[in-house]
RNA sequence: GCACCCGUAGCUCAACUGGAUAGAGCAUCAGACUUCGAAUCUGAGGGUUGGGGGUUCAAGUCCCUCCGGGUGUACCA
């Protein structure tokens, strides 16, 4: 409906030699506005020193829309042209619903591109903690709305298992491992206070004993140990969320086939790079940035940036045309460093999308819960997973825009009633479910497409409810990609919402099933296309669709 | 100090590239089940969008400034 206005207007609008440039319709917030506003007479009133209302005059007077589907065009307010819909139209287009299906809501905008997500990324020095799940969940939803919108979706996770944190990791394990054989042994200053360390600690005394005790320098196997043990946690944890990656991409890679390397003399190459106290830096003030950061320490190790460099690069070099990165607030400040260097290798960087989330805190009821890393008790995901389920896990993650702070409540998500905006969701699913069980013993032909869609029609499905339900969703595939096309997950929780809360409404108004048959079936469809539109959104999210609750 | 994010109803938050009367949920109050799931629905009250300036026909949204909160600001990742 969008594109055929689009062009209508258009026409009109090049026909009275006005430009079309800025021509966009929306959705007004009022329903008694409409189904779609454009303001372009406002917009074109200032360069045509005209009025308003009188531009729109002339607009909507050479416009001449198909009846079948455009009601009536009004003027309204200082100049908006107002379109109404043909309940025809409507009813007609809802059709799709029921013919796609599981696919209603997918469109290829993008046509393919090729897109690579990348996230979690969590070194394996521990499992993953609660507050990691922010963005575990907004990675997998990002990623799915991608993939509705045509875009060829990568879902990668870089890791480095190479670094000082990992040798720290060895060095922790390996003094619980002391501790276990009853020696005094000091940890380490900046160790892993985990209780983990302690379980794998133990692991390895009972497969060996004392054998280990003198292994010298190298706490290798330690350290082999640890990160297989973090990593099988974190996967598990991945696993019960449903997440899944396609690239482990390892960190180290970049070394062993030259790619650091290949940097550094690069940016040499272009005078980017010198030498000064033993360490290579980059000079990022000639990048346009504040002050000039190490990328090699006088140790001979790079910092995180220039892999993090390279690894971008390597992206590009790979075929994405798309990098979506996804990072917690608290990684902010590399992102304009790293950006820089690509952008100094050559590549544009607007095709990065760096998604940030704020922090999250968890609160049960009036109560905060402290979490703090250092401590030896830290708030799993997994144990909030154990708390809350799977589900909520998923839908209160993402349930608030990615940029503000973020207030998990527990004990709501835990709650099962009306109070928790999931069950409401939910229940408005089963409850579907329940009717159509219900008609399809009345034997109605619940399971056939074919068969509703000619009880699909507007001399039938005319109550304020039903058609309300219906516009709505409609609405869904746009939805969808405005939600992609803006990385925003949270206005998909509330259009779901609006959903359930328009479907309870028809409930209450329009009884499903009656004497009238053909009415009957009409509604049963209707039923159908919202369980369908409910259904595809939570399947989006990671949400489960019960049938019974 | 500097950078980024936030400040909207008692609480948690919406508001799509600036649009019309700033919206939901929870909480509070008042109502609705002999009928397909009351885990539901209907209604009411509740606001100077942190303060002040500016741009615009139009500002919660853009610009400046001040105040308050968060996250960073490494030869850690």
């Amino acid at each position: 409906m969008k594109q055929y206005l689009q062009k209508a207007v258009g026409e009109v609008l090049s026909s009275l030699h006005y430009s079309s440039g800025a021509l966009f319709f929306e959705k007004p917030k009022v329903a008694a506005h409409g189904d779609l506003t454009t303001n372009i007479a406002m917009l074109l009133a200032k360069e045509a020193k005209k009025n308003p209302r009188q531009v729109a005059q002339e607009i909507t007077g050479a416009l001449h829309p198909d009846p079948a589907l455009v009601a009536a065009v009004e003027i309204a307010g200082p100049g908006f042209i107002n379109f109404r819909f043909t309940p025809g139209w409507v009813v007609e287009s809802a059709k799709e619903i029921l013919r796609q299906g599981s696919a209603f809501g997918k469109t290829n905008p993008a046509n393919g591109r090729l897109t690579n997500v990348e996230w979690v990324s969590a070194n394996p020095t521990g499992p993953l903690h609660s507050g990691h799940g922010r963005q575990v969940i907004l990675g997998y939803t990002v990623a799915n709305l991608l993939e509705w919108t045509g875009h060829a979706v990568t879902r990668e996770y870089y890791f480095n298992n190479a670094g000082n944190q990992m040798l720290n990791l060895g060095e922790s394990i390996y003094a619980r491992y002391r501790e276990s054989l009853g020696d005094s042994y000091a940890f380490p200053e900046n160790g892993y206070a985990g209780e983990y360390i302690k379980d794998i600690a133990a692991a390895i005394a009972a497969e060996h004993g004392d054998a280990l005790r003198e292994s010298g320098e190298d706490k290798k196997y330690f350290r082999q140990r640890g990160e297989e043990w973090c990593f099988a946690s974190i996967k598990k944890t991945l696993e019960r969320l449903g997440v899944r990656h396609d690239v482990y991409y390892n960190e180290d890679s970049l070394y062993s086939s030259g790619k650091i390397n290949e940097v550094i003399e690069e940016f040499r190459a272009k005078g980017l790079a010198y030498d000064l106290d033993g360490a290579v830096w980059l000079k990022a003030t000639e990048l346009g940035l504040e002050q000039d950061r190490v990328i090699v320490k006088s140790t001979g190790e790079p910092t995180y940036r220039l892999p993090d460099i390279a690894y971008h690069r390597e992206k590009f070099r790979r075929g994405f045309d798309l990098v979506v990165d996804i990072f917690g607030a608290d990684h902010i400040a590399t992102i304009p460093d790293v950006l820089a260097g690509v952008r100094a290798l050559g590549y544009e960087t607007e095709n990065v999308k760096v998604i940030i989330h704020q922090m999250v805190s968890f609160v049960e009821g009036e109560e905060v819960v402290k979490m703090s890393k250092r401590s030896a008790k830290v708030y799993t995901l997994d144990e909030l997973i154990d708390e809350v389920g799977a589900d909520a896990v998923h839908y209160f993650f993402v349930m608030r825009s990615a940029n503000t702070h973020l207030e998990f409540d527990i004990e709501l998500a835990k709650e099962q009633s009306d109070k928790n905006p999931l069950y409401y969701l939910q229940y408005a699913h089963a409850r579907i479910a329940s009717i159509l069980r219900f008609a399809q013993e009345q034997g109605y032909p619940v399971d056939d497409v074919a068969a509703l869609l000619p009880s699909v029609a507007n001399a039938l499905l005319k109550e304020d409810a039903e058609v309300n339900l219906l516009k709505l969703l409609l609405d869904f595939p746009e939805m969808i990609q405005s939600c992609a096309f803006g990385y925003e997950p949270h206005r998909l929780t509330t259009y779901l919402r609006e959903v359930a809360e328009a479907f309870h409404r028809f409930y209450h108004d329009c009884r499903v099933l009656g004497e009238d048959k053909s009415l009957s079936t009409a509604r049963v469809a209707l039923c159908l296309m919202a369980k369908t539109v409910i259904f595809n959104g939570c399947t989006i999210l990671g949400v489960s669709a019960p049938e019974k609750m």
